[in-house]
DNA sequence: CGCCAGGTTGATTTCGCTCAAGCAATGTGG
DNA sequence: CCACATTGCTTGAGCGAAATCAACCTGGCG
């Protein structure tokens, strides 16, 4: 199912260096031990990095395309956690934790990753304490947002909170059109959104209908525009 | 409303010693600062140690009593995040994240709490990484387990919440009697309760109910009887 | 004593789920 | 090139779990 292809590594050093908020400590040495080490796969949609219960090998950075962590039940439920971008690093959770994977990875768009296992991980979080602390200061950042990402879930309507994830992507991936208005475009599927909403993708075409008839959002197919980012704004209060 | 009176923080140190598994790792060094700069102070029930949206000072340390951590809405709704018990650290995560305090904290039985303000938490983690890395593990699993809070809110029915809810306290609290029964006293009222679930009290009243009805709980008061833990854990299933 | 906080219970409403059908685009094998 | 799956999405009808609204109960306390 994992087709992977090694790839040159050589511009890890660099990836990592220009594109991550928690790697850009390192320095030569560590550098040049995670070119020696890391492996650089490349991945299909659809394949899948880690699987929940898995004991943490190592953890995954995200060089190019676009993966998705879903926490799934024994009936069907699953949810979709978080997406990873191009300079996140996937799979540090668990290892800090010293816990298996809670969630697995799913490749969403055809991606390059490049895996550094836990040993190596450790070494260079052992010589450079900095890198840790940068892990710290991220982990802290998704804990408040996973905090209130739950109140959310059970304070507010489906469509609050859909609105509040357009405008969280907007900010993410929206540009200013010549009417003023912000555009961009959904990076994953509609049953995807429900999944990160933990809503039924019936739910989800309902509420873009209904935005969609009071003129406060244009959603067709992937392509969003929000003529009034504020009548949007407006949305995530109830 | 908060009142305080500082008493002796001569057995600070100690307390951080004994009963914390982050603070555990602090040197001679590193205790008589503390020793010399933290500051322990009396709070009553109701009191407030910090409100969502301040900047953080400080971290602090719960060295008795118990303390809820609160969301609240610009309308009423509120949810109880987690309760902090002796040994827990409070504030660590927006001084992490350098954010402002994204929940207030809010005294639920007399306590004695030792605030250990932001400079000094610096310099101390500065000089022992291994401080850092221990907030680091505490932050992936308190992660881990908000990620999971999520899924469930999102997932499960009220009463397999709440039963999950009462099976995790079991696991702390619980004390098995002569009759093989599993008993313990709940920490919170019924309405922290149903704000830890993000329900209404109602549905915790409810609920409790049902489960008494089928044999599966008994709850008088606080006090809370198990008879047998395996069909309260069939119930965490839907 | 009245009042209030905390809790229970009942009646009604509502939001989102479930179930079911249908549609458009894409692919695939004969 | 057609028949027909398949995937992703939409729409409608009906249902159900939990919210809402409201009444009431209990014990503690100024």
């Amino acid at each position: 199912m994992v087709k992977k292809r090694v790839a040159r590594n050589a511009s890890i050093a660099d990836s990592l260096f220009t594109s991550s908020p928690e790697w850009c400590v390192l320095n030569e040495v560590d550098l040049t031990t995670i070119e020696e080490t890391a492996i650089c796969s490349s991945y299909d949609t659809g394949d899948i990095i880690f699987y929940e219960g898995d004991e943490v090998q190592g953890v995954y950075f995200v060089k190019s395309g676009l993966v998705g962590v879903r926490k799934a039940d024994f009936e069907g439920n699953s949810t979709l956690l978080k997406i990873a971008n191009p300079g996140d690093t996937l799979g540090y959770r668990p290892l800090a934790a010293e816990q298996p994977h809670r969630a697995s990875a799913e490749v969403l768009k055809p991606s390059v990753i490049c895996f550094i296992d836990a040993k190596t991980m450790r070494q260079i979080v052992q010589g450079n304490p900095a890198l840790g602390l940068n892990f710290l200061k991220r982990a802290a950042l998704e804990l408040g947002d996973a905090e209130e990402k739950f109140h959310e879930s059970v304070t507010l309507s489906t469509r609050a909170r859909f609105a509040h994830l357009l405008i969280v992507m907007q900010d993410k991936l929206g540009h200013e059109a010549e009417d003023g208005s912000q555009q961009f475009t959904l990076p994953v599927s509609r049953s995807d959104l429900a999944d990160m909403l933990g809503v039924r993708r019936e739910s989800i075409s309902r509420v873009i209908h209904e935005l969609e008839s009071e003129g406060i959002t244009e959603i067709r197919e992937r392509n969003v525009v929000v003529p009034d980012p504020d009548s949007l704004m407006n949305e995530f209060h109830r």
